[in-house]
DNA sequence: AAGTGGTCTAGACCACTCC
DNA sequence: GAGTGGTCTAGACCACTTC
């Protein structure tokens, strides 16, 4: 098929799966075997049999042999960044006040904060053609000697930089759900006390020490919230190549 | 480090990553390097990379070099299945309807339906405690050699056996966003037309010919949808063994 | 022409499973 | 003990980039 031989036994498993040759939980031939099917060395069969395990098609096991996976179908993948993928774009972000605070039992747990410490609490609302959007409330622990730097504050993306050069030790979590607005909420985004809108919470954190950097509730009105995301194996072929 | 040397050159290589020794878009050592400075053969430096790349640390460049990725902090993995990961359990579901009808011009588009052909419209509403939760519209090209198997309507996941079967064959694609309630809809989750709910649109794809097997609109009270999203790197390393 | 990564081979030894 | 996959080596030839 292909020029290229590893790929082209990659080709011919994954048709076999595919045409139901072989089912979930089925064993593939030996890795001698193929390697005579095939007429390739056992490090080629291997290479092949690396790329179907990263897309997902087969798993080994030692001593046993090789198997056909049982497929995720409920597995998604997106790209989302809450201050770009709205329905709307943020023109406008409004800094409305930033305040350092006692921190009640929820946050003390989430950001695991010794006795004594504090936390800093920054509220904004975010604007498109005037129009409130969303609002958030960031908070972080409070650290005494470190300045707050106000002017960061006022980008969408107030960790962009920490994006750029920490991104390999951060990971983020993110919950979505439908939420009764409360007073202020209601009030900056002129949807009333008790309108329904989206709380997306985020978690920063340090996926070497596991510490919760930030934490965020993100209030969008739902006429703009939208999120697309896609079921797909494959990716494993495609490197990233600039 | 490790025992595994493949495993130990992946970790030196990873810290100096995170240690900032590399930025992105840096070039590592050429392979030939690398052999010295790890004592290693070329397959096993290149399994290494390999597994870098795999875990979106590194990519590389054909007669070039390999280089460090600039990190993706937006992309979010979930698992979820709207019959089974909502705040409540889906205990009871009701086959509203089951009717051929006429395609609008969206979903004659969506569904690559052939001049005359029809849809299938199957209407349903999820419960949980006797209180509605959910209601859906699912929509098929409608095969008029085909027995409609009402039967298997009345499963949550009616689909539960061509996703077993053809599982590495489909993929879907969802879209969530927040919607007005229309009058059907809202009659049905009694929360009256003109309510704000919560949205899933899935569309069931042949991942081959990239035919749409179905589109459903699914509606869900807000108060019942919830939805957890994690950024991750990592998993190349745990194969899926059962 | 020299250096780079991409593909491929033919071995080797190991730990593991199964009988 | 025979068979399996897991790791590792020391080569080879290729296409590509850079000078």
């Amino acid at each position: 098929m292909g020029e290229i031989l590893y790929l082209s036994i990659v080709g011919k498993i994954k048709e076999s799966i595919l045409k139901g040759r072989y089912k979930p939980g089925d064993m593939l031939d030996s890795e001698a075997m193929m390697m005579k099917e095939f007429g390739a060395s056992r490090m080629t069969i291997r290479k092949s049999l690396s790329l179907l395990s990263n897309e997902g098609y087969v798993y080994s096991i030692p001593g046993k042999g090789n198997f056909v996976c049982t497929p995720e179908t409920d597995l998604f993948h997106f790209h989302f960044n809450k201050y770009e993928d709205l329905a709307v774009p943020i023109e406008e972000v409004k800094l409305l006040s930033v305040r350092v605070r006692e921190a009640d039992d929820f946050l003390k747990k989430k950001l695991s904060l010794k006795m004594n410490e504090k936390i800093l609490e920054v509220r904004r609302l975010l604007l498109s053609s005037g129009n409130p959007v969303a609002m958030e409330f960031i908070f972080f622990t409070y650290l005494p000697n470190q300045p707050v730097v106000e002017e960061r504050l006022k980008f969408a993306n107030h960790l962009e930089g920490i994006e750029r050069n920490f991104a390999f030790s951060l990971e983020k979590d993110v919950e979505i759900r439908g939420e009764i607005a409360n007073e202020v909420v209601g009030r900056y985004l002129a949807s009333g006390e008790g309108s329904i809108v989206f709380c997306l919470e985020e978690e920063v954190i340090n996926s070497e020490t596991r510490a919760v950097f930030s934490f965020t509730r993100f209030y969008v009105l739902p006429r703009y919230f939208l999120l697309k995301a896609a079921s797909h194996r494959e990716e494993a072929n495609s490197r990233k190549i600039f």
